[in-house]
RNA sequence: GGCCAGGUAGCUCAGUUGGUAGAGCAGCGGACUGAAAAUCCGCGUGUCGGUGGUUCGAUUCCGCCCCUGGCCA
């Protein structure tokens, strides 16, 4: 079926583990046909987070503009719901002006809610969050998941007792909502995406993968991604606590500003903890469904793109 | 060249009074609903340097050899 025949407006997902190269093959893709980028990444979303985040750079900026980069400041912090609201927005806009969306990006969690939607549920609460936090230094993190599981014997069974984020999340939904969570989940409606899907992973073997993401952090570091990080935290207002701040790389510079570990043994932790990131994002990539893997080292990778896109593989299911 | 200390998992090391071995890190697999580049769960992957000897049995004891580090020449 044609592009133009589809039922519903298309897009495409470029999706892969990081240093896989999605976006220099986004910027081709938008360069050869009428798409437009929208970043799925939740560490791009933040500015002044350039060198670390990998972000395309300003001239590749006015080449290929990818929308949901550099909309938040460090201080502040995103969610998966952001993101499907932001994304759902910018695909309607793009469609709207003839355009084709391209999603790319690797923070499958966002695919996830973009794709299956997500449950009606209280967003974050700051407040009640540092009171939960409090309370979980007073008393433990197993009287938290003792609490979890009176109020919302499910969620317990399902959350490991070792969960801390998850063990607070649910407790939150609790103190914020007054119902369990697992009530909530099962009010859920599935809403699925109105575009006629074509997905890509984009992945080199994983040796491939270990040697990419080696040299990237150390271009990164040669590219000044330590002054990036002591002017972040320079600012004063920032710290390990804040979502942006642990992303890969950014962590373990500010341990190393902070003089937790020396340099060597910085370089060390930046890269296994990029590893050990790339590995999550597998796990999330095999379970896709419906995907077409294409080895980022292929000669005729570009050629193997286009020819997926014009050869009418575009699919759409209701979850 | 002599003396001493070592050589055990990819790395750093523990251990076996002789019954073929286990931690941390790395790695691998998995989970994932408003922090997700987060958070969490599971899994030892090994000629115990080589070679002879003693022994029912040697990674462990003995001999020789090889390698590494230190000290003395």
């Amino acid at each position: 079926m044609l592009v133009s025949e589809l039922p519903l407006p298309p897009a495409l997902f470029l999706m892969g583990p990081t240093a896989s190269g999605k976006t220099d093959l986004a910027v081709a893709l938008v360069e050869r046909m009428p798409f437009e980028i929208i970043s799925v990444d939740s560490a791009m979303i933040y500015r002044g987070m350039d060198i670390g985040t990998a972000k395309p750079d300003a001239e590749i900026l006015r080449r290929a503009p990818h929308r949901l980069i550099d909309i938040l400041d460090p201080a502040e912090s995103y969610s998966a719901a952001r993101f499907r609201a932001d994304a759902l927005a910018a695909m309607e806009e793009i469609t709207a002006s003839g355009k084709i969306p391209l999603l790319a990006g690797g923070t499958m969690l966002y695919y996830r809610a973009l794709q299956h939607g997500l449950s009606r549920l209280p967003s974050a609460d700051p407040a009640v969050r540092a009171e939960l936090e409090a309370e979980t230094a007073r008393l433990g993190l197993a009287a938290m998941h003792r609490w979890l599981a009176e109020v919302d014997p499910q969620a317990a069974a399902r959350i490991h007792p070792n969960d801390s984020q998850r063990i607070l999340r649910a407790l939150e939904v609790y103190v914020i909502s007054g119902r369990p969570m697992t009530e909530l989940y099962a009010q859920r409606q599935d809403e699925f995406l109105r575009f006629a899907v074509l997905k890509l992973v984009l992945s080199p073997s994983r040796e491939m993968l270990h040697e990419r993401i080696e040299r990237r952090f150390r271009c990164m570091l040669e590219a000044g991604f330590v002054a990036e990080v002591e002017r972040l935290r320079g600012r004063g207002d920032l710290g390990l606590d804040k979502p942006a701040m642990r992303a890969v790389g950014y962590r373990q510079v500010w341990e190393y500003l902070e003089g937790r570990y020396d340099y060597t043994e910085m370089v060390r932790r930046g890269v296994v903890a990029t590893r050990q990131f790339a590995k999550r994002q597998l796990t999330w990539l095999r379970a896709e469904r419906d995907a077409h893997w294409l080895n980022s080292g292929a000669p005729d990778l570009l050629e193997r793109v286009l020819r997926l896109v014009g050869g009418g593989e575009w699919w759409h299911r209701d979850n």
